[in-house]
Parts: structure tokens; C-alpha cells; sequence
DNA sequence: AGGGGATGTTAGTGATCACTAACATCGGTG
DNA sequence: CACCGATGTTAGTGATCACTAACATCCCCT
């Protein structure tokens, strides 16, 4: 067949990998799983990708630029750093909220992406946790640049938790219960 | 051979089994691995578990007890929930610092535990969780308890972010960070 | 001293996996 | 309207996997 949906299936497949992926691991998942996914047998997924690994590897660097140029856009509108820890809480929040197989991926199966893509992953995941440490640094400059880091990890900890806790609460109510607590944490 | 150190051995495929499949996930580690991160081949496993769900379920359920039974203990050496809190916080913190390889097991590979181990691990988790929930409720009686669930839940991926952000400082000064990130979590 | 249980080894076995080869079908284009 | 590129299919192929079978070795016990 040849119904011209062309990247309609490559955005398809990446979707259904990122659930996949996030729901039974990377090596949990097969090929024609990923086929069956999508409403195709197995190896059609090399139409669109050169191989497992870099499908992979287009989920990772495709969150993590998101979540980088989304950061950078909200800091862009927030000269105060009171608001711009805000606006990064609230952007990370809804990320976490609204695709969280993603979030689950991205924190998980970086080592199986192959190594020249992991590294792209790995600039652009320290980029932005620098946008955190820079607004942190402001608002709190006593805290040296190590611990700030190290706060801003243990918060995306935080933030990233709600995959494995989902369905507790609603959804608004669950985005200003993290960001306060997110807030509270980073700020002690 | 027949070295009798017995018990020695399953302990050992125990811990490097937590450790195997921490950094490369459950489908991740063949049995091969796993025999020679003990120094013998893959079939020497079958004498010790009956097959490798097994030996990821061992691991879980083990690391699940001993959760709770920390938690148990510390809430009954605490009559003030304030102090009860702390002794929480500083159990789990402990944990997760010392253990880190057993932490990420615990909160990612539950999903490739056989059904029946499974629900084991799941009733000692809710337990532990509830451990919190009540301490919370005693400190926060104005929230509700489903919300207090999910503060527990979310503090648990800021406490076991650890794994993941490791070597940016030192032990004592980690601890010290995020027992009052959590606390501060919590009681936002 | 020697038999047996615990524990290990090597050599399979069938299933599954990622990936490839060869061929089919469609839509757009000259 | 014939062709071509894009996209799909089925049928392999070799590697690897979890697990088993058959046999070996060691320590303990009587």
C-alpha cells in the first residue's frame, strides 16, 4: 500500500514507541510491537527509521529539545527570577502532566541510545539545567552553584514522579499541588 | 565444585542482580550476565531461583520488608509526629544513598514481577505509604488523605532521584539536602 | 572410606529478536 | 497512462535468550 500519510506515521510511530517504551522498557519492546502499534507488520518501522536504537534516539532528543526551548521562551517573558521559577515550574508541570511516557523515557533509557545521539541528549538535558540553576542562583545566591544543581535534580525527581503515581488526584489539582511542593523544595 | 558457601552465593546473585538490572533494566541482563557478575556461569542461577522473574521478585520483596520494617520501627521509637517525620525522611534518605542500585529496582521493574509476587510487593508498598500518610495526617490534619498520598508519592521521586544525579556531592551533604527538600515538600 | 546432597559445568533446544531481501501496491508526475 | 518513488508485505537469517539435560566435583556425614 501507499497511502501518502507519510510523516503522519513517522510522529505515529514515535508516540507509540515513547508508551511503549516508558510502559515495559526498551528491551521490552519489539519491532513488530511497535509495527502493531501503528497498524503496520513489524518492519515497516525501517521505512522510517534506520533501526530500534534510533527511534530511540529521536524520542530523546525530540523531548529534550521541547523542554529546553519551552524553558528558554518562558525565561525569555520573566526578567523577575521569582516569576521565572514559576513559569519553569509551570512549564516542566504541564510537561510531566500532559506526556508523561516521555517524561518516563527521558529518564530512563538514555543508555540505550546509541553514543553520538546520546551525547546531543546529554548537552541538551545540562542546558537546561542550567536555566534552573541560573534563576535559582538569583534567587538564592548564599546556595553554592553544586547544591543548586543538585536541588534542581531532586526536583525534577519530584516533578517526573506523577507517571508512576497517576490517577490519584485531578489533574489541575495534582499541577498546583507539584509546583508548590517543587517551589517549597527548591526554595528551603 | 561444591564450595560450601552456601547461602553466600544467593545473597551475591541477589545484589548483583540489583545492580545489573538498575543500569541496564530487567530484559537488559541475560542470565550469562548475571552468572558471571558471580564468578560462575548463567545455569549455576537455576540452583539458587527457579527462573530470573524469580530472582527480580527475591529482590523486591526483599527490599519492600525491609522499607517497611524500617519505617515500622523508626514510627515506633517517635511518639511526636514531628519527630516521626524526620526519622521518615532520614530512614528513606539512608535508603536510597546506600542502596541506590535496590531503589531504582523497586520503582521501575515491578511490572516484571510474576502476578503473585507482584501483589506481595504492592500490599508492603501501600503499607510503607501509609506509614507517611499517617504521620502527615497528624501534622497536616487540614489536607486530605488523598492528597497527603500524593505528597508521599511525589517526595518518594525527589528522595529516589539520587540514583540518577549521583556524584555531584558529597554523601553527608545529599543527605542533609534532601531530608530538608523533603520535609519542605511535604509540609507545603 | 565412601555415598549423597549441594552446587557447578558444558552442550544443547526451541523461542524470539533485530534486521534484511524480494517482491507488491499505491499516488503523484512527466 | 506508464513509470517511479514511497511505503508496505511475507519470508527468511543469524544471533541471542531463558531454560533444561546430563554429567562432574566437592564437602559432610555415618
Amino acid at each position: 500500500m501507499g497511502t501518502h500519510e507519510t510523516s503522519t506515521r513517522r510522529s505515529a510511530i514515535l508516540m507509540a514507541g515513547a508508551e511503549l517504551f516508558a510502559t515495559r522498557g526498551f528491551h521490552g519492546v519489539s519491532i513488530e510491537d511497535l509495527g502493531r502499534a501503528v497498524g503496520t507488520t513489524g518492519p515497516a518501522l525501517y521505512r522510517h527509521f534506520p533501526g530500534k536504537d534510533a527511534l530511540l534516539a529521536a524520542i530523546l532528543i525530540d523531548v529534550s529539545e521541547r523542554l529546553l526551548a519551552g524553558a528558554d521562551e518562558r525565561l525569555r517573558g520573566s526578567p523577575d527570577p521569582d516569576d521565572a521559577l514559576d513559569a519553569l515550574l509551570a512549564g516542566h508541570v504541564e510537561f510531566a502532566l500532559t506526556e508523561p511516557a516521555l517524561i518516563t523515557v527521558h529518564d530512563r533509557e538514555l543508555d540505550n541510545v546509541p553514543p553520538e545521539q546520546r551525547r546531543i541528549v546529554r548537552r541538551l538535558q545540562r542546558q537546561y539545567v542550567e536555566c534552573w540553576v541560573r534563576v535559582l542562583g538569583q534567587l538564592r545566591p548564599d546556595i553554592p552553584e553544586g547544591r543548586l544543581r543538585a536541588k534542581a535534580h531532586a526536583t525534577f525527581g519530584l516533578l517526573n514522579s506523577t507517571p508512576h503515581s497517576a490517577g490519584d488526584l485531578a489533574l489541575a489539582e495534582m499541577s498546583t499541588l507539584l509546583r508548590s511542593m517543587g517551589r517549597a523544595a527548591l526554595l528551603a
